[in-house]
DNA sequence: GATAAATTCAAACAAATGTTTAATTTTGCA
DNA sequence: TGCAAAATTAAACATTTGTTTGAATTTATC
């Protein structure tokens, strides 16, 4: 299904709603006075409040697969280069839609919408199955580590990048940082947080020291 | 407050639906039905709902603390043992109150909570703060590096845990074993996953290759 | 500009929600 | 045993929920 400029500007009032308050706790209402819409739209144009939670889905996984295609393809760059780079890539595509990453989080949780299920399952797999491929290509070259667990890697990706985004406040807390710019503290975050994953990732991809 | 074994029935029961349908989504009603009580009981022993979700985290915050303290004054055990002791710890503890992760994950998402925000960050602080220390013990040692981010190493911690539970199905479908028991399936993980964090942390904080 | 389709709206809908009530039963203690 | 406190119950409570309705308005097409 193709959306138009009302059908996303609805998603994304109610992307922002379910992030902040979660989606059982957002009512028709809530986003329609947000949207500046009346009620009725929503069903009028996705049916239920669910399927629009569905559509919220579709117009983000789009988004948030993993470019690992085209890199697979690339000869110019080493495996742990790929890597790295998908480690850029998934942090940006987090810190820049953190509101749907929650969603996700909280919907995977929950476990209940067979679409959404399946929508994250398929994507989740597909990626599994890149990474696979290109750390293979990295064991043949020598590069990497043999026995590598896929899914623990990612989690470990995954993971700590959304962990860092619930923890926020409380690093800025811990860190006595309180008041720095919401911008300077994304950006410094997005920085840390990237040396950080990816020293990880080389400790357990490869043999170096 | 002190919990009777009634108080303590009703809590696990709406630990439990909590952790699969999600707060909001939880009715009082199902709650009763499965503890087997009156709907009017959940308002007469907690107040609301909203109350009980508090007491959910009440009766689990004691048990979810690292149990830091102790292992700080143990001088038998270097620091870099003592951080491997925390991470077996956490993961039993994962493991072992699934269910409650999941809800505190969700409530630090959704960050609507007073009480529970309070709850949470107070205990993250103290944990932070002794990790902190057993961080600091190993650098002056010389076991450790210098410039350790003590919040970017929890959130891989608690993050790669908590993926790894929700990625449970998707671990099994990728690795085809889907038909593994339960029991056995988790007891591998844990040993794996503990393997893999541990990994981690020795790479992050040793200088050893 | 006429007409049909698409959109928007206020209102109404039934169902479900958390909570309270007031009566009844059970419990604990003298 | 008697009796007050505590616990339990079914019923009722007022709100709020997602959704639908049917009329009004706008848009698009000829």
């Amino acid at each position: 299904m193709a959306y138009n400029d009302k059908h996303i500007q609805i998603i994304e009032t109610a992307e922002q709603l379910f992030s902040t308050k979660g989606f059982e706790a957002t009512t028709v209402r809530d986003i329609a006075e947000v949207a500046g819409i009346n009620i009725a739209m929503i069903s009028y144009y996705f049916g239920s409040k669910e399927k629009l939670l569905e559509a919220v889905f579709n117009h983000r996984m789009g988004h948030i697969g993993m470019r690992v295609e085209s890199l697979l393809k690339n000869e110019s760059l080493s495996p742990l280069q790929k890597m790295e780079i998908l480690i850029d890539e998934h942090i940006e595509r987090v810190i820049h839609h953190s509101g749907f990453y929650k969603i996700m989080l909280c919907e995977q949780v929950i476990n209940k919408n067979p679409v959404i299920i399946k929508l994250v399952s398929e994507i989740k797999m597909v990626n599994a199955q890149l990474i696979n491929k290109l750390i293979s290509d990295g064991q043949k070259k020598g590069d990497f580590k043999k026995d590598i667990d896929v899914v623990l890697l990612m989690s470990t990706l995954i993971g700590t990048v959304i962990q860092v985004l619930i923890n926020q406040p409380f690093y800025r807390a811990f860190n006595d940082i309180k008041k720095m710019p919401a911008k300077e503290f994304e950006e410094t975050m997005q920085i840390k947080l990237g040396v950080h994953v990816k020293k990880i990732f080389k400790a357990l991809l490869t043999n170096e020291a």
